[in-house]
DNA sequence: TTTAGTGCAAAAACTTTGCAATTTA
DNA sequence: TAAATTGCAAAGTTTTTGCACTAAA
């Protein structure tokens, strides 16, 4: 089986229809996406407030991360935490490697963070 | 006069009581802040819609910059953006220099970023 | 005096929550 | 069959907007 559906379902969580659909429906996209843009994408079937709850949960399984992109939430589903970078013109987006770990910040220990990165895009600014 | 208040006049703002309050507000204060607790501090006086007038104009003077934690806009009055990481246990907060500028990310210019960090202070650790 | 800015009320947008009905294990 | 999850409707938050009144230049 799917190795996001097993992790799910191994920490006790039930492998419900609608969450088999997010999880794949994530894994079919390269991306990330607003809840509601996953709602649409999955032909408005599955409640929104299904959505955020399933996300919620796969945020904590670290399945999906989550970034801010103007007070917005995205999801992505990925094996490692990375990073996008925003075209502010036309909304291009590509990935970007996380290459710190903040270790360097001392007096915190766990540190996470969200990176938001906005840009224009080379074809915008050849326009 | 203040520096923050010349900039705000000589961009073709006028200079008023509510402005000239926020601003020298946040100049007494070394930490983000969110727009609610600007306006609980200010003794609710100033409309909330005003402050966020306000706030969205110093930012776009870069006299203010806003940073985003759990989808809520943070500002802070400086002369140089920064950054800050927050302990998720107490709130504490303590600044971090910004080192990146990603001029290695290729393919987009005038890129701009945000940076949310959160972490468990050390004496939320030693507990 | 003219124009910009404020306060108020209402709206908009995103996300969460309560609860009865349904589904999973 | 027991417990978790869903859909629906409603509420909660944060931020923005329209408009008449007020204040700055």
């Amino acid at each position: 089986m799917n190795n996001y559906l097993k992790i799910v379902q191994k920490s006790g969580y039930k492998l419900t229809k609608p969450r088999t659909k997010i999880i794949k429906f994530l894994e079919s996209q390269s991306m990330p996406l607003t809840a509601k843009s996953i709602y649409r994408s999955l032909g408005y079937k599955i409640d929104l407030s299904s959505i955020y709850r399933s996300l919620n949960i796969f945020k904590k399984l670290n399945i999906v991360f989550e970034e801010e992109i103007n007070r917005e939430a995205y999801y992505y589903i990925s094996k490692k935490h990375h990073h996008h970078i925003i075209c502010r013109k036309c909304g291009y987006i590509e990935c970007i490697p996380c290459t710190s770990n903040f270790s360097h910040v001392k007096n915190f220990k766990d540190i996470s963070h969200k990176l938001a990165l906005t840009g224009i895009c080379s074809k915008c600014a050849n326009e």
